[in-house]
DNA sequence: CCCAAAATCACCCTAAAGTATGAGGCTTTT
DNA sequence: AAAAGCCTCATACTTTAGGGTGATTTTGGG
């Protein structure tokens, strides 16, 4: 329960030198025989000494309040850079993963030839998945859904 | 206010181990037969009484440092928003102006077609210029076209 | 294991996009 | 005035995109 015994350090420090300070006192009342009168300037002594040792007590053991102060910074980032794929869109829409996949590398130029190649399947099927892409995304060209795709953070 | 009471745990033990520590020289009083100088139990009070004292003058006075913790928030700007047009860009490509207008409407995901009716001009000139600005930018489709253009800031 | 969704592919057809070439009118620059 | 650039349009052609239909295989979840 108690990890650290450094916190408690301070606090048994103190009570060793209260004990070691009333105990000298004691030696000192039985050596010199202490006249009664002079009870003011050893509780003075006591009361501004323990007063110090309560302030440094406290500013040692209270903890600066950190006052959060969030400041906006505007920050231009390029939307490449952190993309991240807004997933209630995409589940919205129901695309698959392949269609996502058409979509981006329609969103780079690409010819569905190209996209064919890339993806090692044949025309027809990139025709298929652009179909049902579009269908899907309500779209009828594959400029439109690129643009959309942007729009709705499903590529970068 | 004082929303944490652990940080004061501290303070309550050591005002309980002085209590415990007066009890035990008390007893040690009792148990060596120690002449009832009552000298200690007010030392202690006196200690304890101005530790206190110190400990909430230390509280009250000592202003809670403030330790500004600056927390960078990235605010996400569209760049739809606050578009500024790369003229150099612009420039280098020698884009003339229709070029660059049919190319904002390619980036909207309209059709030459529609292009064009919007324009008031035909379909083959909307294709004329689709063709210079394909070879101005050196690419072969629209979808790159419009690609190139957000990357170099001509569009949206 | 079975079913539904996904992925794959083919064929045919139409629409749209893109290329090539030529040409007329218009403005700006040299 | 001539040259250059831009905008316009046309015709003809090729390529790509997209729609419709049907089919097979793969795969993930109940």
């Amino acid at each position: 329960m108690i990890k650290n015994i450094g916190n408690y350090r301070q606090t048994i420090l103190y009570g060793i030198s209260l004990a070691i300070l009333l105990l000298l006192l004691r030696w000192l009342e039985l050596r010199y025989v202490i006249l009664a009168h002079s009870f003011e300037i050893y509780a003075g002594a006591i009361a501004l000494l323990f007063t110090a040792l309560g302030i440094w007590l406290a500013l040692k053991l209270n903890n600066p309040k950190v006052l959060t102060k969030v400041i906006e910074k505007e920050v231009f980032i390029t939307q490449t850079a952190n993309f991240v794929l807004n997933e209630q869109n995409l589940i919205a829409l129901k695309l698959s993963a392949r269609e996502l996949e058409v979509l981006a590398l329609m969103a780079l130029g690409k010819s569905n030839q190209e996209i064919a190649d890339q993806l090692f399947v044949s025309l027809n099927t990139i025709k298929t998945h652009s179909s049902r892409l579009f269908e899907k995304m309500d779209v009828k060209r594959r400029t439109q859904a690129v643009e959309l795709g942007k729009k709705l953070s499903l590529i970068p």
